[in-house]
DNA sequence: GTTTAGCACTACTAATTTATGAGTGCTAAA
DNA sequence: TTTAGCACTCATAAATTAGTAGTGCTAAAC
């Protein structure tokens, strides 16, 4: 257990580093604590000696060290109330009638990503709790058709697909077929029902059976396969000086663009301990190589879940992170997306 | 005009340019034409004083000026046919009858973005001259309810809506009278003909009009707004010497962000003499000033129109683009998209 | 009158030096 | 336990040096 000044100190430090990313020195510190610079510096070192600061180098004031952050998170960090200004803007975008809910997420974490400087990424509800609800082929021309489908949630997916020569009647024989075999499925079973319980009868009653089942069987893998994804404010990084450098912005670039990537962001990270759960609010904070993704973020998020959607919203930013901001902001996020 | 020797230096300077980024010396050059550097080096300078090459410092080798680029690509270039293995991973693309046209596009997009390390932007058509083929709606649960759009060229457009105390029956009548109303106008007229001429009939017919008004206009104006741009392969830019730095990548990926400046890529650019315009296939090239975007790029674009779509392509990369390779990619995609 | 060899000159690059200063750690006195 | 004082370290920036890849120009060679 450290002692009231020790904490002190820390607190100090952290919050002075995320403030200006440089190396904080005791004379910064002890002008703010009753001490003299020694006194401050001899407790640094004892600071440093249990791993919860660092040096650059030999003569350089500290900096937090990966377990600094996560005891200042577990146990200094007040968290900050937004000010009244961005508060309204925020809910500004949910008082908005004209706006659907999921616009009001975007809209909302694009507006987070503006005021904090850092990145934010939407994890839309993969769709897999969706129930098929209804299939529609709209005709274009003689050799094309727009197939569209709907889940009991609300869900639409569409593609337009080119037959060449097969005739109307087929195809709405097969519309009506899978509307009425099919319906009422979970998405993500309907590939495989439409190809051992569809695919025989279609073969059955339907003429050119093998193209039009292969222009629904890709329709509906497509919807299964899109579970949508939405970063913002990616560029951020290139403000920030710890990305200063290109290749740094090239690695971290290029997992923000990888989907196998993202999705890692979804899953709860498995330690020993607490989970990196924030107490309180289910913000689930990951600092550096506790994140899946990369060694210099730090990643905080939640999941929220409301009658038609769930899904998991995240703000990666350096590990000298605003985590009193951050977490105020997503917790007041969630709370605005779940009502 | 210029003599057959000045011709090929200012080639061999470009190309060899376009392939290391260096400035490029007498000596390179002399070893590939048979005379020696002294005589290059008169040669150079002559091309230097019609400002179609330029130096670094005082002593550096030279460097293609815009004008060198232009005179370059009009004059000079011989378009550099795809390797087979290339090609046929293109057509592969096309060929492959499970692709609609859409995804056929972002593919071989996707793909030349690869091949080639330039970011690639595809600029969908506006749906302008969609015709309003018919709107759908489909109860969720007692508040919600997804609302489908369809024009006639199969595009479709959906948002998920909230209503509340709104029976279903006012809604049923809302659709009936907007599908028997307003279905065939053009789809950027929708919003118009909605206020002025289905408005004053709902508010009439149906209870609580207000609401559905509003609802059904943002669903509308929704649609006229989207038109989808799609930008492939940004962190290419990270690849490329002339980008090396932060800064520049900053202003960039600003520009390559914002719709508005995307929009600017399909205008044509209005100028005195040839619009850029490579004569034979309708391919434009805007080399550094010449566009819209940044001084410091290249955009290589074409327009593609089929009976269901039309839009732009465009490839964006450093003034040394590989204007060979690049043009021949576009006629080829082009080409491919159209049949 | 082109072409070329030869040479003086320029300025980039990388390595080395120098100076400055912001910071620490340690010791000994308060 | 705290603090003043001092030696020491190392990052940063500026200045120096050396090396070299390139040019421009001139005068001779073709």
């Amino acid at each position: 257990m450290l002692t009231k000044r020790e904490n002190d100190i820390l607190k100090l430090i952290v919050e002075q580093y995320i403030k200006l990313a440089k190396p904080v020195s005791s004379n910064l510190i002890c002008k703010r604590l009753k001490c003299s610079s020694a006194t401050v510096r001899s407790e640094m070192k004892a600071l440093e000696e249990i791993g919860l600061l660092e040096k650059t180098h030999t003569s350089s004031g500290r900096v937090p060290s990966e377990k600094g952050y996560r005891y200042y998170v577990d146990n200094l960090m007040e968290i900050k109330k937004m000010k009244a200004e961005d508060m309204l803007k925020l809910q500004r975008i949910f008082k908005n009638q004209e706006l659907v809910l999921s616009d009001c997420i975007s809209k909302s974490l694009q507006l987070i990503s503006d005021m904090t400087s850092y990145t934010t990424v939407i994890l839309g509800s993969s769709s897999h709790d969706n129930l098929l609800k209804k299939i529609e082929v709209i005709p274009i021309d003689e050799a094309n058709m727009t197939v569209i489908v709907v889940t009991d949630k609300g869900h639409v997916e569409h593609k337009t697909i080119s037959l060449e020569d097969v005739s109307q009647k087929e195809i709405e024989k097969t519309v009506s077929l899978i509307n009425n075999l099919i319906i009422g499925t979970p998405i993500d079973e309907v590939s495989t029902k439409l190809e051992f319980e569809v695919k025989p009868i279609i073969g059955k009653y339907v003429d050119q059976h093998e193209q039009i089942y292969n222009a629904f069987y890709h329709v509906f893998s497509d919807f299964t396969e899109n579970n949508h994804v939405n970063v913002v404010g990616k560029n951020k990084f290139l403000e920030l000086p710890e990305f200063a450098d290109i290749n740094k912005i090239k690695e971290i670039y290029n997992k923000l663009d990888d989907k196998e990537t993202l999705r890692r962001i979804t899953e709860k990270r498995a330690t020993e301990t607490d989970d990196g759960d924030d107490s309180s609010h289910n913000i689930e904070i990951y600092i550096g190589e506790e994140n899946q993704i990369d060694d210099d973020v730090t990643i905080i998020k939640t999941t929220y879940k409301t009658k038609t959607d769930e899904g998991t919203i995240a703000i990666i930013g350096p590990k000298r992170m605003e985590y009193d901001r951050v977490v105020n902001m997503l917790e007041f996020i969630k709370e605005n997306i779940e009502k």
